[in-house]
DNA sequence: ATCAAATAGTACCGACCGGTAATAATTCGG
DNA sequence: CCGAATTATTACCGGTCGGTACTATTTGAT
């Protein structure tokens, strides 16, 4: 079919180390040879495929939102379980992949947010769009548990989904500090203490 | 008395300026040009005085935790008021920070912890240290309070401590990413609502 | 007036940055 | 088997990085 020589390495396979290393290093810390070095493809081949470097971060940023990061955000909003549960499988999976050696800790968005002071314009738009969407994503399941009466009579289920989604902020913070494990596990019980309902549950890990 | 030519800068005023310029742009997103000009030394003189980059942002990251970080501190570490009034001065001063468009908005230590993929392990090390303290005294103040039975029995202080000490990444976080203040200040009623006592205070700004 | 001391300022270093042109290699259509 | 097409690879560009040697300037002591 293709009628040049064939590709060394999948652009695809590729965009998934990009985003690794962007994540563990940021926008300016990365460099393109680092981005060579891990995705096998050199400097043009990278050039072609993905654009010039702010094009690389903002389709490697675009890719972690819609998988990494994604996937536990649509669960938080689609899953039919009891919001307790589902804010706390949220949670724990920030700590989980944290806990991964394999992946960078952190949020790739929320680093980006805060490197913000040095990265063009374009692409802090792009990391506070999704660090709105998180947001709404939070408002949005916050206000299914008010509807479903899954909060106290007379709660501002908007306060409580943005508190909630501002957690998320400091556990991806404490987590690239290497944070104690308990810590942040006590971290989660205590903002969970917001919601009706039993306190705490025991700890499944 | 000093019997050279006089200086031009003061080298502690300079430090001052080498605090923002680190605090807005990190560690590699700030160049030597940022620094000189901000600072009005000349590279020769900002080496003489402050050693190598990794030296300068030592110090710089050492007087912002000893200056502007750490008076705040203090006062909640200090202070003899209730429990949540402190708290809420500490969270509101964060966000007070921030809206003072002279100085550059989030913790610069916070920052600093997010940007340790990147940076000299040695920076990496201060900062977690810095991060250590400013929790160690979240759990003086609570432990503190409950001594004086400002919580509720049975308790967990340090559990709390550690809540409450992670709020201040979650706001330095948000007010980087230029979040509605209104939501910020939600996000802090809610997080002071895990203490006993009346639910929220009517805002006082 | 002279010299030592301390600072400012200029110019420069090698290394690396992001980005690209030019070339070599490998495939398929004819 | 030849040539068009597509990719990999090498080499290189100007610019900027952090860091430093060197020179010029301004002071106080003698």
């Amino acid at each position: 079919m293709a009628r040049g020589r064939p590709r060394k390495t999948d652009p695809e396979a590729a965009l998934q180390d990009i985003v690794r290393v962007f994540w563990e290093k940021g926008f300016e810390g990365a460099s393109l040879s680092d981005l060579t070095a891990a995705s096998g493809m050199a400097k043009p081949g990278l050039y072609a495929a993905f654009g010039d470097k702010q094009a690389m971060y903002a389709k490697a940023l675009t890719h972690y939102f819609n998988g990494i990061s994604g996937s536990p955000l649509a669960d938080l909003v689609n899953s039919s379980d009891p919001l307790r549960d589902v804010l706390r499988r949220y949670f724990v999976s920030i700590v989980e992949t944290a806990r991964d050696p394999t992946t960078p800790s952190g949020c790739f968005v929320v680093n980006s947010l805060i490197e913000s002071g040095s990265m063009p314009a374009a692409l802090v738009a792009l990391s506070r769009e999704f660090d709105r969407r998180r947001r709404d994503a939070f408002r949005t399941r916050l206000r299914a548990a008010q509807q479903a009466g899954e909060l106290a009579p007379g709660t501002d289920a908007d306060a409580l989904a943005d508190f909630f989604s501002s957690q998320v902020l400091a556990l991806a913070v404490m987590v690239r500090a290497d944070t104690e494990f308990d810590a942040v596990m006590r971290t989660i019980d205590v903002a969970l203490s917001a919601l009706p309902g039993r306190p705490a549950p025991d700890r499944p890990d």
